[in-house]
Parts: C-alpha cells; structure tokens; sequence
DNA sequence: TGACAATGTTACCGATCGGTACGTATACAT
DNA sequence: ATGTATACGTACCGATCGGTAACATTGTCA
C-alpha cells in the first residue's frame, strides 16, 4: 500500500526539520484535546489517532501521560505570559492600565464560543494529589501570577499591596472559571469593569 | 469458606434499619472520595469496596456512575444553600452584611488544610461537555448563586447591580479555585476584605 | 410456616486504560 | 553495497474501566 506512503510524504513534505517531526504534531494534539475535553478524559490511543501516528512514537518523545500533559502545560504557559507581557508592553511604566488591557482581553477570550476556562487552573482541578508533573507546572504558573500581580499593584500605589494584588487573581481566576461555566454573557464579562472599581478603591487616597 | 460469612455477620449486626441502608453508605463514601479526589479519578469499585457493599448494590440504588456522581452534588447542593442561608439568617434585612458573613465563612474554609475547592465548580471542569448528569446540577448551582448575588447587589442599593452581584461571583469562585491551588496562606485569605472594597466602591453615593 | 419482595453476593462481561517487546523501514556515512 | 543509527509500525501486555446476569439471604406479613 505505497498510498498511505505518499500522503505521509506530501505533508511532511521537503527537506524540514529532521529530528522531532512526530513529537511535534503529537504535542499539537495533545494541546487542543487535553484543553478543549481534559486530560483525565482523553486516552493515549485517541492521541496518537488524531495525531496520525502510533503509541511507540508517543512514547519515545514522552516517557508518560503525565508528561505529556506537563509539556502541554509548559507551553501553554510560554503562551500565557506571551499574551501578559504584550498588555504589560502595550503601556510602559503604568500598571494600571497594563492590568485593565490584560483584563479586558481576558474578558474577551472568555465570550469565546469554544472558551474552556484556563488550562492551568483546569490541569489542578484535574490533578489534586501534589507532586504531579501536571500539577506541579500549573502551580509554578499561578505562583508566578501572584507575583507579579502583587508587584504591579505596589507600582500603582496600592495602599495594601498584597492585598489588591490578591484581589485581581481572585478576579481572574473567577474569569478563568465562570467563562466556562457561564458561556457568554457570564459573569467574566465585567472582570474588566469590577477589577477596576476594585483598583480605585484600594489606591492611596 | 464460612469465616468471611461469620466477619459480615459481625460487622453488619444485630437489627440494623432496613430499608436504604446500603445506599446512604455508599452515597457518603462517594461524596468524599469524588470530593477529596475528584469524580473521574474515581472507580465505582474503589467506592463499593470502601463503602463495604458490592458493585450490584450500588446500581440497584444509582442508574450509573454519572447518576451516583450526579447525587453526589446535590447533596452537595442542599449543604452549599445550607451555609449560604445560614449567613444570610444571620444579618435579617441587611445584605451587605449577609455577603459579608458568608464570604468571612468562604475565606475560612479555603484555609483548611483538606480544602479541594467548590465541588461543583470542580465537576464543571471535569465535565466539559453540557448535557452531561454532574454538569447540569453544577450549572443550575451555579445560575441560582448569579441570581441571588445579584438581588442582593440591589438590595444594598449598587449603582449596578448586576455588575456587582457578577463580580462578588468572580471573587468567591477565584477563592474556591486559589483556595485550592494555594492552600493556607493563598490569595483566598483575603476574599471578604477585597469583596468589601469592590463593595464600598459600587455603592450608590 | 410459607410466600414475596427487597437487598446482598459471587463471578463475570467487553471495552479501554497506560505502556512495551520486537520487528521493519529509512537516511546517511563509509 | 553495506554497516549503523534512528524513527516508525504491528501486535500485544496486565490492569482497570463501567456495568450485569444469576444466585443467596434477609425481613415482612399472611
């Protein structure tokens, strides 16, 4: 059977990248089940299925699930910090308005028709034990989050730092959530609105 | 082999209710296994072997596990109301103090130590697809929280109520999420004060 | 005491889970 | 052409998944 040969041939066509071809298309996979239907819901088999190839190339480029799973996660989170640094970079030196821009798109992205709430916040919700490789990546991103959302509000003059910096997440995380739950016209539309009335209210007078 | 016979006799002795014994048994090792570890993590044979009964029994009383699962959040639903009702007994003709009340309670169960979150809010994620038997139970959950947040929003007299009543939504569902991801010392800790502030801030001046 | 209905138990079903042993095809250097 | 390393596919593993058929035990009322 020389057809199946030749699609293979046609798509992956030319003289590409030689080493990781198969990992790379399993990965893209994986990102979009594993964040649309959840990880615990989607088998190795329907992966490799969907992906064109076959388990043993799975496993060569993965040593398991879970790890997979965690390389889902790592670039989900390259891709979340891509969106933040472009509100961040979009006005300098104000945090404020680098929060609102960062808000209002997350506020978008959660009218999305396809939205599935935030692949961090889902993969811990999925994997309560500590210690797993899924769980482990999802916390570093939310540690980090905290981070910087307490040092944004401390540029802003926040009279409690810590405090409005925590309220914001709490916001967010409640748009990551209720985005999901609520589809469109949800609450996570305002999160934009109500962070902002929060900010106001939480700056030095 | 009668010593296993002789160990039940044991166990299940003298003249026990009749009617639903097994059933509750089982619907409250559920509700803590599906809670603690969450609904697709668990098997119905490790539920049926905790609860001391056999598989059959547990399909005698639930049509499947979606069903079981599905029992599980009411009753979860039932407590949820429970907690939410008994803040707002509390504070009789005064709903910022009500939400206060139940959002102070909120802020100290996300601090326990064996906290996992919002179990419905916890079996959305798991259960992406609509239709599916948890899921609706979640979101009708969660559509009668939008409700009354946003009457009681009125009822303080907000500018904007329903902007209000969804961004008191947006922080209690990012403290059933952070309360989780976080633990003790987690961004949850400080819901009933930035709550406030979003409060004071929306109010009629 | 005997009949009936409800509940419990043993043993099993096909399907799917994550994971692997092992043979094959391809690319490149010599 | 031939060795060699690498990537890929076939076929399979034991374990566990949700669910069920058939049988034994129990309590209740006539």
């Amino acid at each position: 059977m020389p057809t199946d040969k030749k699609i293979e041939l046609t798509i992956n066509d030319g003289h590409a990248a030689a080493p990781p071809k198969a990992a790379k298309k399993i990965l893209d996979v994986a990102y979009d089940l594993f964040y649309r239907r959840g990880i615990r819901a989607i088998g190795v088999d329907e992966i490799v299925k969907r992906a064109g190839v076959t388990k043993p190339s799975l496993y060569r480029s993965f040593p398991s699930k879970d790890e997979l799973a965690a390389s889902y996660l790592r670039q989900y989170d390259r891709e979340y910090w891509e969106r933040f640094d472009e509100a961040v970079a979009a006005h300098p030196g104000n945090p404020r308005a680098q929060i609102s821009a960062f808000l209002t798109r997350v506020g978008k992205r959660t009218q999305r028709p396809d939205y599935r709430g935030c692949g961090m916040t889902n993969a811990a919700v999925e994997y309560p034990e500590h210690g797993h490789p899924a769980r482990v990546v999802s916390e570093a991103n939310k540690q980090e989050l905290r981070h910087r959302l307490r040092e944004m509000a401390a540029a802003m003059g926040a009279q409690d730092p810590d405090t409005l910096g925590d309220g914001l997440l709490l916001m967010i995380e409640g748009a990551y959530i209720s985005g999901q739950l609520f589809g469109l016209g949800g609450p996570a539309a305002s999160v934009a609105r109500n962070a902002d009335l929060l900010i106001e209210a939480s700056l030095k007078k």
